[in-house]
This record gives C-alpha cells, structure tokens and sequence, in this order.
DNA sequence: GTCATTATTAACTATTTGGTTTAACTTTTT
DNA sequence: AAAAAGTTAAACCAAATAGTTAATAATGAC
C-alpha cells in the first residue's frame, strides 16, 4: 500500500497543480499547462479551487508540511546534538532528493510575497528551536561542545542541507560536474554534512 | 567620485531593469513596470533592447559578472587555503548584503532556465577552481588539513555565504527574529562562517 | 424510473501584456 | 540652414490568460 494515489479530480488537479507550481512558480504557472497535466477541462480547475491564488496556497501549503512537520519531530527528540544533527541532516538531504524541486519553489515564493509566512505560521505551525537551544547550550556548558549560537548553528545546517539543489545548475557548471557524478556528490552529503558540521563544533 | 550615475536612457532602462527583474524575476516582471520605473515610454525598451528576453539577459549577464569577477580572483590568489576562505567568504557575505535580492534572482533564474548557464560560460566565464583544488590537497598532504574534497567545500562554503539569503523569509520566522537582529546576526557570518568552516577542516 | 444534485465541457469574455507603428521632436552632419 | 539620422511618446495590435457561462452528462435519492 505504498503511494496509493487517490484518482478525484478534486486530487488530479492538486498534483498536476503541484508538478506545475512546483517547476514554474506561481508567476510562470499557467491555468492550462495545469488542467492538461491533469487531462482535464480548466473550468475543473475554478470548480473545485476558485482561483490560481487559492490554487496554489493549497499546493504551497502541502508541501511545506510535508518539508517540515517529520524534520520538526526530529529536532525536538531526545537524541544528543550530534546524533540529532547527524539525523536531521541525513532525513533532510533524503527528503529533498525525492522532491529536488520543492526548495526551490518554497523558497522562491516566499522571497516573492514574504508576508506568506504568517498565514503559515497561523494555520500550519513552524518548526520548533527552544529544545534544539536548551541543549545546544547544556553541551556547551558541560564541554561537549564549543560556544555555539543556536540560531547560527540551524541557519548552517539548513543551508548546507538545502542549497546544493538550490544551486545545482551554477555548481555543476562550476565543478564541472556531469548530472550523474553531481547527484552521487549530493549522496555523499547526506552523511559527510553531519560530519563536517560536528568536526566544526566538538571539542 | 563614487557611484557616479550614467543618466542616459540606455543606461536608467538598465538600471530600472535591475531592479524590477531582481525582485519579481522574469516571469513576474513587467515591461511597463520597468518603464514606469525608469520615467520614460514602454516603446523605449524595445528600441534600446529588442525583447523582454534580451533586456533581461543584459541584467543578467551585469549582475553574474559583478557577483563572480571578484570571488574569482580571491580564489586564484596566492594565499593559504584558510586566509583565502576567510577572505572569500567576508567579501562575499558583504557583497550580498550590498545586494540582497542578487543570489535569489541568479539562482532562481538559473533553475528556470538551466541551459542558460552554457551561454554564461561561454560569454563571461565561470570562476575556475583548478587552483583552490591543487592548494587543498597539497595542504592535506602537507598535514596541515584534514583530507577533504574540494567540490564539497566549495559547495560548503557557498551554501553558508548565499542561503541565509535566499532563506531569510523562513529563518527570520523560524528562529523568531526581528529584521534588525537578523541581519546583525548576518553581519557576524562574515567572520563566523570561516570561523565554521576552518574549525572543521583543520587539523 | 424520475427528479435533484453534482460534475464536466466547450465556448466565451475581459483584461493584461509584449511588442509595433507612426508621427513628432532633437541632434548631428554637411 | 537644410537634410539626415537618431530619439521619444501615444496609440495601437494580436496573443495570451484567468476566470465565467450555459448547456450537457453522470450520479444518487426516493
């Protein structure tokens, strides 16, 4: 029972919305390109969603619950910092690589209308820090760890996390790296990114 | 004599251009809005810039030179690897900062239109990192660093310099943070991400 | 089985938008 | 100063696009 896929046009629509929105965004996405992904009229489309708009939040809002709520569990367990880091880093990397588009689309729309977030904020919830800084500052007191900001220490994980797909077309040209090659690069970060992060802050 | 301004139309087109196109991208710029911005008639655009398309790949082609020239040469200078990462990553942080939207609106564009980086490398160039490799493993070889591939440093590096940026909407709801204290905390990665970075790599 | 409700489509509409045209104005050339 | 070349703006145009309508088909209630 893996992937089970719910065939309502209600759902048709919000997953070729999801694969349109997703590679286009909302300002390239259009109405049609939609409704023939989903093999559909386009009235279908305003039926069962209003309007492009209202579209695209429920696009928008799938997948930012489905980017955060597991990785919001993670960091509010009660591993070590070195094996939340290690876990975290490894789920977060897994997850984008079966969905390498989705940073970009996230972050993109939320750089165009960034007071999105609130909406977010209220209706889905944001990831938690209060944990994560608790004992981020218990490892440091008790000498596991060097002085380290908390807030720094997520913003570094995020984006050695997310950037690489974010920056895929410029850092292959870059390192001169074939689709292949790159993607086992990525691979590899899925552990190496904890270990480069732990190097940085043990003692 | 800084910033002295080129007030004819080619170049106010131009400038208008910049910063329509950095903030809404290509797809949701508008030809009038950058004539609006620009103080002068829609019909002007075409007739110093043919197209939407070769107006947008002139702001392009400035803004990817202005942002890797530099880096460029940081990277192929003569100094060790750390004071290079240090340099490298202080400039660069400034620079963004300088420019906020640029990283959002190369990448973005990039992801849009992937091909696009071959016509880059070809007219402008891309920053080689022959150099930085070969000074790596002499370094590692030489005992002075941990063994470490030098794609994914770069990688590293970029992802701590640039997301921040391109991840500001999220992290400053994330982290709970006021516009004022974010970018305090942004001005502190100039120096604390090489800080980061070195911690982990050395010996 | 028929009536009401829900789902679907083709055709249509109003607006937006990139791009063009034409005529006027300004600067340069001779 | 007259002709030529370059610059500017207003009005215009055709295509694209989000959204609507009205008629038809399918589904379910009784």
């Amino acid at each position: 029972m893996t992937k089970e896929k719910n065939t309502t046009t209600e759902n048709l629509i919000l997953e070729a919305a999801k694969s349109v929105f997703q590679l286009k965004g909302m300002d390239g996405a259009r109405m049609q390109e939609i409704a023939d992904e989903a093999g559909i009229n386009k009235a279908m489309l305003h039926y069962y969603y209003r309007s492009k708009q209202l579209l695209f939040e429920a696009v928008f809002k799938n997948a930012f619950k489905l980017m955060t709520t597991h990785l919001g569990e993670i960091l509010n367990d009660d591993l070590s910092i070195e094996e939340k880091i290690r876990n975290f880093t490894f789920n977060h990397i897994s997850f984008i690589m079966e969905h390498p588009y989705m940073p970009g689309f996230i972050f993109q729309e939320l750089n165009r209308n960034p007071e999105f977030i609130l909406n977010i904020k209220k209706e889905i919830g944001l990831p938690n820090l209060e944990k994560f800084k608790k004992q981020l500052d218990d490892e440091v007191k008790n000498g596991h760890l060097k002085p380290t900001n908390a807030e720094q220490l997520f913003i570094n994980i995020i984006a050695l996390n997310a950037f690489p797909f974010l920056g895929a077309p410029l850092l292959k040209a870059v390192t001169n790296m074939e689709d292949l090659p790159f993607e086992k690069l990525l691979d590899e970060r899925k552990i190496e990114v904890a270990n480069f992060i732990i190097n940085s802050i043990k003692v």
